[in-house]
DNA sequence: GTCAGTGCAAAGCTTTTGCAGCGCG
DNA sequence: CGCGCTGCAAAAGCTTTGCACTGAC
């Protein structure tokens, strides 16, 4: 079963009804994957032709955020992104101080260390959201990078 | 030698001039220490009776974040923290999911983790962020902890 | 005296709210 | 056939920009 099936199935199992617009929202989402904003949501289904609300998209986000089905995400600019939950284990990401570029990363070392810290401090059911700021691959070479 | 001390002066060498306002909004920074918002600062002057200008505020943690001695934080509101960055180590922060209320803390280990892992992946002069979300303790006794 | 620094007001951008109509169940 | 879902438009909230004036150097 799909993200995007899973997703729709758990809302109608809370009781919600499935309008167009909730399934459109949801099929970008699990198309793109990663980082995606309120507004590049809104533009791909203008694009597509379905006159969808800037509105709609908020709305159907902040649902999926609350029944845990979608990740809020703040990377530092003024724009909220928005990414699936995928049952097989989240990752962190990586903004390029320079151009603004984001990466995904996955470190399980790391992760294993949170949720030690998290224990450590008293928190069982905490989660966490983490971002790394540095250079991307491109700015570094660009500014000069030690070895070249 | 203050933060507050040290910061005037890295500005001044860098070519600033200081004005009343900077001094100020510094002065409010170094009291405060940890998590200030725009707002907040903005509030606190007028309240000392100090005419400031909103967009002064947010132009002078603009040039505090950029000279590196104060860090922007995003706790998962619309609205931007700000912080003095000390010379002894940073902390990191827990931000309430029920009532919003934020707290620092401090963990070794999991800074070691975090710098191992930022070598891993081959960024040798990343920053990170990192905010927890839980339920702080006043929220865990409301809502029935498992002990009592 | 010059120009960075400043305060005020207005604009900009993301997100939220109000409301009337549509359509899922 | 009721009520949740939706789109549009307007409003709200945080932050930035424009501009004239002040004051540091």
């Amino acid at each position: 079963m799909s993200w995007a099936e899973e997703t729709l199935a758990s809302l109608q199992a809370a009781g919600h009804r499935s309008g167009g617009a909730r399934r459109a929202v949801v099929d970008v989402l699990s198309r793109q994957g990663c980082c995606l904003s309120a507004q590049q949501i809104f533009d791909e289904l203008r694009e597509q032709g379905r006159p969808i609300g800037a509105a709609s998209v908020y709305r159907i986000l902040d649902l999926l955020v609350e029944s845990g089905r979608v990740q809020k995400l703040d990377l530092g600019s003024s724009t909220a992104y928005y990414e699936p939950v995928w049952d097989d284990g989240h990752h962190h990401h990586v903004v390029c101080d320079a151009c603004g570029r984001v990466d995904a990363f996955d470190d399980p070392e790391l992760e294993r260390a949170l949720v030690r810290a998290q224990k450590r401090l008293g928190y069982t059911s905490a989660t966490h959201e983490l971002v790394l700021r540095a250079a991307c691959d491109d700015c570094y070479e660009l500014a000069g990078r030690p070895s070249g």
